[in-house]
DNA sequence: TCTGGGGTCCTAGGACCC
DNA sequence: TCTGGGGTCCTAGGACCC
């Protein structure tokens, strides 16, 4: 059996843990620039916001209900997310953290607790621990243990927990689950799935066809299908597999014309890279970079991208922000208005393991000692307590807005709630 | 005025090898 | 009229997830 515990509406429920006059009141958390709805309370969802809906559009919908709106505070999440995840592993061995909010549990040789108790209790620790409200779903396979998640979340009257033990508990919960909410079909395979006929969890788990199946959704479509039969397809993986890329992209608080301070904000974001790729012990050989206009805004459209691959592995920030300068002077064009920019680097491999090349030096000792000790003062004193001066300095231009953020309240000295 | 960020996997097709 | 067989690697694009 495995457990899928999920947090309620996570983002929302940190901004809460703080403040408990909001604990009835509907409250949503901003993306960056604080621009969509990513989290939303029931609350805010009964008020008809959507999930990605801009903000801007909904401002006075929000104001008139007394919403209380949060810009992203990454930083108190993912402190939070730790605390639940070191929770859930007092109550398994094997714990798959899937993402921020959300983990897979074996209960393999805990059958004598009952599952369904054990996962109420799973649910009634974490809420203790951390004050985080989690939905539990179990089941055989992981695809139906979202299932049991996602009808868990849907209906109070199960109290946060769905435990689908047989085949009969399994068949009566997919028919009631619609094909666009199964786990691993997205909105362009229901739309596929409902020519078929196929409308519910049940109606695809049933559907007879496999090899028509496995033609139009692929092998991933065929497992799920398999997953849904009770055959487990997806194991779990306990060791959080290393990066294959690193993306580090964000929109602008306001669009840039100057090849300027289109180099800082590259170079911060190369910048981040590179803290991540060696975060992992990894090194890269391929850097790419991106810009864009604003495509909401009715001005010139430009975008474009390109490549370079490096004759050596490295990790060195200073080589990375080098090349992705240099693509970034190729993509460059004068006259628009700049407003999101990308770096990605990838051909990630493990340091001391990158190919050596005959006519380019990898990095030095000297580079990884640099690095280390760069790292090692931004862990101690903060992010950014040292930085590379092709960054930039304060008041940039392209710096994103944040005006509604809470106290980061776990993570900062200086913002720790007081009681008085 | 104002619209996020970061990932993975699969497949087909091209280019290449002998 | 008639033109082999077997493979690998890489990339772009599409689909999905949170």
């Amino acid at each position: 059996m495995y457990a899928l515990v999920d947090c309620n509406s996570f983002y929302c429920s940190c901004e809460r843990l703080f403040r408990p006059d909001l604990w009835k009141r509907p409250v949503g958390v901003l993306s960056n620039n604080d621009g969509c709805f990513v989290s939303r309370t029931k609350e805010l969802k009964a008020l008809g916001v959507k999930m990605g809906e801009p903000y801007f559009k909904v401002r006075d919908l929000c104001e008139k209900n007394k919403v209380a709106v949060f810009s992203a505070n990454f930083s108190l999440y993912t402190n939070m997310s730790d605390r639940v995840m070191s929770t859930l592993a007092q109550f398994t061995p094997e714990l798959e953290i899937y993402s921020v909010d959300e983990a897979f549990l074996n209960l393999s040789g805990l059958e004598h607790r009952g599952p369904e108790s054990y996962g109420r209790l799973i649910k009634k620790m974490v809420e203790r621990h951390t004050g985080i409200p989690v939905s539990v779903g179990i089941a055989p396979t992981k695809t139906l243990a979202k299932i049991a998640n996602h009808l868990a979340k849907k209906n109070d009257s199960t109290g946060g927990v769905v435990y689908l033990p047989d085949e009969r508990t399994q068949n009566e919960a997919l028919s009631k689950v619609a094909v666009e909410d199964i786990w691993g079909i997205g909105k362009r395979n229901s739309v596929k799935l409902r020519m078929l006929n196929i409308k519910t969890a049940k109606d695809f788990k049933d559907y007879k066809n496999d090899k028509q199946i496995q033609n139009i959704f692929t092998k991933v479509g065929r497992m799920t299908q398999d997953e849904l039969r009770g055959r487990v397809c997806f194991k779990l993986s306990l060791v959080p597999s290393k990066k294959k890329e690193i993306i580090s992209s964000r929109t602008f608080g306001q669009a840039v014309y100057d090849i300027k301070d289109l180099r800082e904000a590259v170079a911060n974001y190369a910048s981040l890279a590179c803290e991540k790729l060696r975060h992992q012990e990894s090194v890269c050989s391929m850097i790419e970079v991106y810009v864009r206009t604003n495509p909401f805004k009715e001005v010139a459209q430009y975008h474009a991208s390109e490549s370079f691959k490096m004759g050596a592995h490295t990790a060195d920030t200073r080589k990375v922000i080098k090349y992705a300068w240099e693509v970034l002077d190729k993509l460059y064009q004068h006259g628009y208005e700049y407003k999101k920019a990308m770096v990605r680097i990838s051909g990630i491999t493990d340091k001391n393991c990158g190919q050596l090349s005959l006519f380019e030096a990898g990095d030095s000792k000297e580079s990884d000692k640099l690095m280390e000790v760069i790292d090692k003062i931004n862990d101690k004193d903060g992010p950014g307590t040292l930085k590379f001066a092709a960054c930039g300095v304060n008041n940039l231009a392209w710096k994103m807005q944040q005006s509604l953020k809470s106290p980061r309240y776990v993570s900062s000295w200086s913002e720790i709630p007081s009681v008085n």
